[in-house]
DNA sequence: GATGAATGAGTATTCATTCAT
DNA sequence: CATGAATGAATACTCATTCAT
């Protein structure tokens, strides 16, 4: 959660200072600066990924909406591809944090809503989670990193799942993980539907799906 | 080429089939040549945009592994992107197919037999799942046919759901579909990933969960 | 000789056939303007490379020095390095050439005739060689081709003084054609010195020792 | 950098060892580290540019590779052209102290010696003369430089022919260092293939048809 | 109609040079 | 003065689409 929101944080923010504040030298510190540019160009990334594809999208795209000259673009993130490296990861580290929360508390949880908890993991970061699968989707040796991020996220919900119940053997635990990590998603697409049907219903379904196989599971 | 195969047996037959081939002489009747040459033009896109994304996909690639002229490509789909609307239109056919068979049988089937049935169709249709995601995830434009997709897919299951118990109310049908539609990518994304560590009995859970919520809802 | 002095041939006239002949028809017929388009083109990139050498040289001038569109470059010389070797392999079969016809009148010469024919060879492709020499100094990976030249020419010497003086041994004819080429190289230079204070003279000089070197060595 | 120290050697330590070098400090006084990193930025300029030619060497490396920052390599040439010019001078220069040190010791030499003694001087200095041609061929706008080195060492050559035979007319002077300097040319393209086939035998031949030209026209 | 050569707009990336610190 | 981050013009190459044959 924490570098996701510090990207989102960071980038809009400086746009609304750099407009507003009361500075009245027409560049920030250069360090400051990098920092911050960093931070406009990831967001920018993820927002034309997001939009238009990983091959759709172009660098000289990015950079404008950052409103960074190209070569700096370039500067930071020395190939498109690292570029895409690097937002990926940003999405991991943010998931990843957001498990580790829900680890914490997960004891003091009922099936019902630890499932409604692991369900509202993925929708929470709806437009990361549109560029990381437009990249993910689009660039065919990245399925490498595609192969991380989902080890990662089980091996994330198998900690929680062993936080609630330290009796559930690892490997049972594991398997579980699989399936969850699917109804997960499965909330995080109905998420990215806002104005579906029956969304809600559909949602309230899905974690009454996931309540039932925990408590099976879990006792 | 021998992956396309299926891809254009399931398409091409059926109409071929329907119209009988007389002629064995080498030359076939100039539409029935046109109908195998888009067959195989559509077999070889489908190969090519799940391999490399719908971007990276060329028209000429597409043509050569067709064994068909550039030309003859662009003589029948004017675009690269009514191509790919074709291919997806092909997919989404073949899918309400599929649905329709569980359809018909599902009166005589018992909650967890539809269960499995239902989580059993997406995974069966995997080359053409994969290049169907390829053109969704890359083309924005393409939204509209992802959404006129899934509409499809709902209407499909709400009424395999109707079919089995008719005193489902149309709404509580079309609102289970939902949930129904996301657990049934789930199963497709496990089918996708066959050497994974617990896949088959996180494939069971899927199964075992949705198996619960049918007979939770349907009685 | 015969295919540098095509490639010029092919290049010029074409031009000049182009706006004044009696043709109405806007364009040329196909093929034969694929063979005169490929001249052009190798033209162009002579003149080009010569004038900047090969890394300033842009293909999009070469292309516009032709009149050919960029698009057609490529579709003949996938590549600038691709362009390069077709130059530089077509001054090599010109350069062979000349040595076969200095070959094939060289028992009928005297040691100072086949002196000067011999330092003539080179000076005769000026702008071939300004181009080639281009190449070869630019690119480090093209020293192989460069190795490949240079050795046939010796070889091609070496025949010259075997054609004139068949006693003479093998070994002996492959290191005078060593010194040789190097005589003609300095001939090649100083007539890309036109206006040079004492050329004249200087190149006498050089064949004047060439004269005596053979001399000396076939009776 | 080792290969370049002679380089080095050969222009700063003339300079340097004429003031003296006093301070033992860490901090040499201002003027003499001005001078030993213009030295070292030459070095590693000739080793650049003879490794990737003019164009494909980039500032930012020659400054990498002679430890200075890229700003300070500004600082004293300002723009790559500038640099290209100092190294061209340089290698001028060290050739010309080359001639001086053989027009010293010209009236005590026989034809035979001289000529050995001229062929030598342009192997000498390999890595120098990779550099200066690099920048020769792959800048037309330095073609002035080049015809001022060539006649700085005609003009050298000249002299050493008159030390020889001050009875020799100056204009036969002149057009025999046009043609010696053909030779001196030739001399160093033999030793620059080192494993060449015959490269020693032709070495001779070049001196012993030097020799004679020698011979010949100083008696 | 069928074919495939020709076209040129569009893209990632590099690097000389500047200038704020 | 010294430094090295920032800039943006420039370049090789690709590919959807057209149209002469």
């Amino acid at each position: 959660m924490s570098s996701q929101k510090s990207t989102a944080d960071a980038a809009a923010p400086i746009a609304a200072s750099a407009e507003g504040a009361p500075t009245a030298g027409p560049k920030m510190p250069t360090r400051e600066r990098g920092r911050a540019r960093v931070a406009a160009l990831l967001a920018a990334a993820g927002a034309v990924f997001a939009e238009k594809g990983y091959d759709a999208a172009t660098m000289t795209e990015i950079a404008a909406r950052a409103g960074a000259p190209i070569g700096s673009l370039y500067q930071f993130f020395p190939t498109k591809a690292v570029l895409a490296d690097a937002l990926l990861a940003q999405y991991a580290e943010a998931l990843m944090a957001l498990l580790a929360t829900v680890e914490a508390r997960a004891a003091t949880l009922s099936p019902a809503e630890l499932a409604a908890d692991l369900l509202a993991v993925l929708p929470s970061l709806k437009v990361e989670r549109a560029a990381a699968f437009a990249l993910i989707d689009a660039r065919p040796d990245m399925v490498a990193q595609q192969g991380a991020l989902r080890a990662g996220l089980r091996r994330g919900i198998a900690a929680i799942l062993r936080a609630k119940s330290p009796a559930l053997p690892p490997e049972r635990a594991a398997a579980m993980a699989v399936t969850l990590l699917q109804m997960m998603k499965g909330a995080a697409a109905l998420g990215d539907e806002p104005d579906l049907a029956h969304g809600r219903e559909a949602l309230a379904g899905l974690e009454h799906a996931a309540s039932l196989f925990l408590k099976d599971a879990l006792g």
